[in-house]
DNA sequence: GTCTCCCAATTCAA
DNA sequence: CTTGAATTGGGAGA
């Protein structure tokens, strides 16, 4: 007999680590945020936020950044659209006091971020960073820095939040790949306790 | 001001 | 075919 297709957690997984550490490493929590209200988010800080493009050189020529970005402190008290809003169900999800969020709006396939870390100004030692997903799904690769460099895959839902420790961001990196072929786009949510300054 | 680190796209090698 | 390394230069932060 197959699995009962109602069985919970078979077909939509709940919460899984994708590695472990001393502060709860990286773990993805999916519908976090219930499906149609991620999609009123989605459209209203698309509208909202006031994005930026960044163009960088490289070589002899200046290249786009390939993706909007925005930048916010909490305690704006003219935070656009439904930004404070977010950050309450957010804080509330997670019980961290969050008080900086940085948008980033990837548009298509073409749009990417590089393998990084969060720099050590960025956030506050026993805090972590949570990354909210709206619109289309798009993979993250984390990967560790050090030998032998293992790399997870892990598909970013609308609505989900990806939790990653404070420790982890000097132990790994991650980044959003390009992918060929169609995708809608997709906005994130790097939620942060970032030092005062 | 000075130093360090990072991240863009393309090319090339394995 | 796919993956990773190497490459340059401006900006941000310490």
């Amino acid at each position: 007999m197959p699995a009962p297709a109602f069985q919970p957690g078979f077909f939509a997984s709940g919460p899984q680590v994708l590695f472990e550490d001393a502060e709860g490493g990286v773990r993805y929590l999916p519908e976090v945020v219930p499906f149609a209200l991620a999609a009123r988010w989605f459209e209203a800080v698309r509208d909202h936020a006031d994005w930026k493009a960044m163009r960088r050189p490289m070589y002899d020529r200046v290249v786009d950044v390939p993706r909007l970005v925005a930048a916010y402190r909490l305690e704006d008290p003219a935070l656009p659209g439904p930004l404070a809003d977010i950050a309450g169900h957010v804080r509330d999800a997670l019980g961290e006091p969050f008080n900086a969020v940085g948008l980033n709006w990837y548009r298509d396939g073409r749009d990417s971020v590089a393998p990084h870390g969060d720099k050590p100004h960025m956030i506050t030692p026993g805090h972590p960073i949570a990354v909210l997903s709206l619109g289309a799904e798009r993979r993250m690769v984390v990967r560790a820095k050090q030998p032998p460099r293992r790399s997870v895959a892990i598909d970013l839902a609308p609505g989900s939040l990806l939790v990653m420790s404070h420790a982890s961001q000097a132990t790994h990196e991650h980044g959003i790949p390009k992918v060929r072929g169609p995708v809608g786009q997709r906005i994130s949510l790097a939620f942060r306790v970032r030092p005062p300054r």
